[in-house]
RNA sequence: GCUCCCGUGGUGAAAUGGAUAUCACGACAGGCUUCGGACCUGUUGUUGGGGGUUCGAAUCCCUCCGGGAGCACCA
């Protein structure tokens, strides 16, 4: 039992002995760190029952915990309208500070998924499309995600799928056989690929020649193969660049063209089972019947669709590999698919219920609206990422550190996963060059730069042979016991699916450290006090360099 | 039309139903004989409208207004 259900476990046991039963008791962190470590508003919500004054209540409550002597609680306070606020003990956090020293490596690890084995699929780029900035945003949630499954004991499986059939290949196809682009020209595809696009919108020719390409391509006509297999091949080696880069190795790779075939066979078995119908030629799933919507999953020409090739590729990643729980990350355009897919594939297999399951993150648009190749506006990741590196590469060159092009590269990524991360999954990121990264403030420089800085005060530590000792000497600061929260925001982000909680955890740490920082000399013989110091700037330096690695942001060492 | 998501300072965001709504950017005023100024300190300014539930609502419910996404042969 940790401290947080002794101290729930003693307020409910004293609810009960005032005579209320059945309410529920909080036991929260205060919004405000000087009202306390832990504070109950059970007084406010018992007051009514005992027809008394809440504020009067919250005194008794005061009391009757202090008379528990929990050798975790420092001092019981109470502050109107009726809260009951909790300060732990010197002990407590100095306990918790030396853990941070010994565990360094491991610090922040639980172990609630040990045992368990979790498929992550993310990133999804299209070969012969570009890698645009949506997929940056992909990539950064999913490995974040992963990266937080493995500190708490799983074992994870990073997985991509990338599209290598479908009719955006047709249409990039077609636009290279009629603007004689070379299947190793990676720009020239890009292009090829939105000419493609446009023909396929606007001219019904066009369409038709594409819509009998795209069936060559499934048929693998050797009119086409060479073409198709060279471009194929560059644009996936382009990827890869990418995937280094940002820092994700995956470690399986499933590609449209090996699951439509697995993805016929069962809707070919649903079609028997009635749970699909042919309809106007085609052969859809009625998903009204079950709350959601209609969807095709072979064409009138006999063509599977995504939705078939999802069933496939549910069924390739149980027979590649072995796990309790599939995440797909998209982003939120696809949420209302994945409903109708998943349903369908529950019908079919009832024994993945539950196992497959779906995070969808909100979209990155630009001012003007959402990216489209129609209008031209889109991101490229490699422009993002050159543009970047270019401007870290400025700041970094200034400082006269060695390897500025590497450092530049990390900053870089820091800045673009930072943003991507800060905010809730559920929002839009309206793009603006100009303005949405910073590597100022509430940014991913910012974390990176405080480490660094930790970093140089525990080198001069150790040229000064003050070494880390912990020993709170007074009341333990809100630095102090902002450390010992860290496990805590793991579990609240994994729990919730949401990374932001540990990127604004790690941004306020390290705007606490550095305002700390300033008050005064860390390493300073003269002051009795610097061992301490040392050794709250090395749990410092741990969490952000943990919570950094758990984001897949890069913790350059110089910058 | 139906389904889902979102409206918080000038801008971008935070807040398991809890206290005086918190940060960052911007603007303005300051701070380096110090361990790294990509830093720190201070000032400025906010819950779309209207009902309801609750001891207590940015949060839950209803409704209106505004924005985004999806909804039959694209991925």
């Amino acid at each position: 039992m940790n401290e947080r259900e002794i101290i729930l476990r003693e307020i409910t046991n004293i609810v009960t002995e005032l005579g209320v039963v059945n309410v529920p008791i909080v036991l929260e962190r205060p919004g405000d760190m000087s009202h306390g470590d832990w504070a109950s508003p059970v007084a406010l919500s018992i007051a009514s029952r005992l027809g008394k004054n809440p504020r009067e209540i919250a005194d008794h409550i005061a009391e009757l915990i202090l008379k528990k002597n929990i050798s975790y609680i420092a001092s019981v306070s109470v502050a109107d309208p009726g809260f009951v606020n909790i300060f732990l003990t010197k002990d407590f956090f100095e306990t918790s500070l030396r853990r941070a020293l010994e565990e360094e490596e491991n610090l922040g690890g639980t172990s609630i998924f040990d045992g368990k084995t979790v498929l992550v699929e993310y990133t999804q780029p299209n070969p012969f499309k570009p890698f645009h900035i949506g997929h940056l945003m992909s990539n950064s949630i999913g490995e974040a995600i992963t990266r937080m499954f493995e500190y708490a004991g799983a074992k994870v499986v990073r997985a991509n799928y990338q599209g290598d059939v479908g009719l955006h290949v047709a249409k990039a196809l077609w636009g290279m056989l009629h603007k004689g682009v070379m299947p190793d020209d990676i720009s020239g595809i890009g292009e090829a690929y939105a000419y493609g696009h446009e023909m396929y919108e606007t001219d019904t020719i066009a369409q038709q020649e594409i819509v009998n390409l795209n069936k060559k391509i499934y048929e693998r006509d050797p009119s086409i193969l060479e073409m198709y297999t060279k471009g194929r091949e560059a644009t996936l080696a382009a990827f890869e660049k990418f995937y280094s880069i940002l820092g994700t190795q995956f470690d399986l790779y499933f590609f449209e063209s090996e699951v439509w075939e697995l993805g016929m066979t069962l809707v070919t078995e649903g079609l028997e089972k009635r749970i699909f119908e042919r309809s106007e030629g085609a052969i859809i799933f009625p998903g009204e019947r079950y709350g959601l919507h209609t969807r095709v999953f072979v064409t009138k020409d006999g063509v599977p669709t995504y939705e078939t090739k999802e069933l496939g590729l549910a069924i390739l990643k149980t027979q590649r590999s072995t796990f309790d729980l599939s995440i797909t990350v998209t982003a939120v355009e696809q949420e209302q698919y994945f409903s109708v897919v998943f349903k369908a594939l529950e019908l079919l297999r009832p024994e993945y219920k539950g196992v497959f399951t779906h995070i969808h993150h909100g979209m990155m648009v630009v001012p003007s609206g959402k990216m489209s190749s129609r209008k031209g506006n889109i991101i490229t990741g490699e422009e993002l990422l050159l543009d970047m590196i270019s401007r870290a590469k400025e700041k970094v060159s200034d400082r006269g550190v060695e390897n500025v092009e590497i450092i530049a590269q990390e900053v870089a990524v820091g800045a673009i996963k930072y943003m991507v991360l800060k905010q809730g999954l559920g929002r839009n990121i309206v793009f603006d060059k100009e303005k949405s990264l910073s590597f100022e403030g509430d940014s991913g420089p910012y974390v990176q730069y405080t480490l660094t800085r930790a970093r140089s005060v525990l080198e001069k530590a150790l040229s000064e042979k003050i070494t880390a000792v912990v020993r709170i000497n007074g009341n333990p600061t809100v630095l102090e016991r902002m450390i010992d929260r860290f496990t805590e925001k793991i579990v609240e982000a994994l729990e919730n699916r949401e990374p932001s909680v540990v990127t604004q955890y790690l941004v306020a740490l390290s705007s606490e450290f550095n305002a700390w920082y300033a008050q005064q000399k860390i390493v300073d013989v003269q002051n009795p006090e610097s061992s301490h110091n040392v050794a709250v700037t090395r749990a410092v330096m741990a969490v952000l360099s943990r919570g950094l690695y758990m984001l897949g942001i890069p913790t350059p060492l110089k910058m």
